[in-house]
DNA sequence: TTTATTCTATACTGGTCAGTACATTATTCC
DNA sequence: GGAATAATGTACTGACCAGTATAGAATAAA
């Protein structure tokens, strides 16, 4: 008797983690970082879905009912994007000792997602999802709240060391002024810029805003 | 005789400058400033030859005739939009009296370009031509060209006024920052930020680089 | 007035696009 | 094992795309 219980309750529990019809054949966050290499290489409008099936190794109707339609697939890429590629980078920068040190070692660590040799050039955000935004209010919306999510951890890192900071700049400021360095790291990698350019910008923009 | 003479020297040079066929019909000024304003609010592939041929008055075949096609198109355009609205502003910042006040009307100027309710929001190359450039070696090569461009021109600038450079920046780190900067302003702008907030940012980059 | 030339207007083409219908297959629940 | 469920594979659809063929119209030269 408390063993039916019992098996019950543990059928409900494979229930939930199993669920009921075939399983799928391809793992979502592969499949989500195949699409991103897509998109980040292609940009968005070019990319086709024939391209996204292919590089996802889910066919089309499977992609439409695990990520909806090609907007709100790109829209799951931004966030991949940003928890997976962005976020880890800017908590070590968070972890930083003082803020010299923090920002040489957060520019070495955005290099290997802006110059490096395993992704496309530039940064999906800057360079990709800026142009569509100006078609569809949800790529905007996205591009903006992404933008304040940056400027506030970074102005939380500034804050931290604003002994540091030049005396005349707050560490909102500096924070925005890091994100548009940023920017222009990634376009200018967009244009083919050796990464021994883009370290001296780096050097410069340190530079700029140190006492 | 010699009458004769200098008629058919007259008819030469008739036929320099009215050429033989039929006249066109489009002033070739406007129709690149319409393909422009296309190009810069919708995107490049989100731009259709329909969409163009209706904005600059042009069917087809005239265009093709006249800009070769859509990416011969739009690397006119580019140019159109570097010669007309950037150009002028950055001669205006050459001849400034000192770099302060230089940068604020500087920055001032390309608002109008960036945030101004005249044109889309956002700068054509950041925004638009930066995305495509990955598809294209033609229209990377013209995004490292204007980059290149913009770099020396603003070089120059902090060079006639070094004296007010923070003294561990050179001419060069400021351009490149200056440039960062402006990348910045324009893809926030992209994004929806208000005018209030990018006048900001400008102001943060002066106290940045200025002594 | 005729001819050569150049632009214009319309209609077309082959290809690609995003998205879907339908039949099939694999799995769980009963 | 049978029913219900949820995935897969193929083939399709109507729309749109960049680019062009062809015929007609406007001009300069002869």
């Amino acid at each position: 008797m408390e063993g039916k219980g019992g098996d019950r309750l543990h059928n409900l529990d494979i229930q939930r983690t199993m669920p009921r019809g075939r399983p799928r054949e391809f793992d979502t966050e592969t499949a989500l970082n195949n699409a991103m290499l897509v998109f980040w290489r292609r940009g968005y409008r070019a990319t086709s879905l024939d391209d996204l099936t292919e590089a996802m190794q889910v066919n089309k109707p499977s992609l439409y009912a695990a990520f909806g339609d090609k907007e709100s697939l790109f829209l799951q890429v931004i966030d991949f994007y940003a928890n997976n590629l962005l976020a880890p980078r800017s908590s070590r920068l968070m972890q930083a000792d003082d803020m010299r040190s923090g920002l040489e070692r957060y520019f070495a660590d955005l290099s290997e997602v802006v110059v490096g040799k395993s992704y496309p050039p530039g940064c999906l955000i800057a360079c990709v999802l800026t142009e569509e935004c100006a078609e569809s209010e949800a790529l905007k919306e996205k591009l903006a709240s992404m933008i304040k999510g940056a400027d506030e951890r970074l102005a939380k890192f500034f804050n931290t060391h604003k002994e540091e900071l030049k005396s005349d700049l707050s560490p909102k400021q500096a924070a925005k002024l890091l994100l548009s360095t940023i920017y222009g790291l990634s376009i200018r990698a967009r244009a083919g810029t050796p990464k021994r350019e883009l370290v001296e910008i780096c050097e410069a923009f340190i530079k700029s805003i140190a006492k």
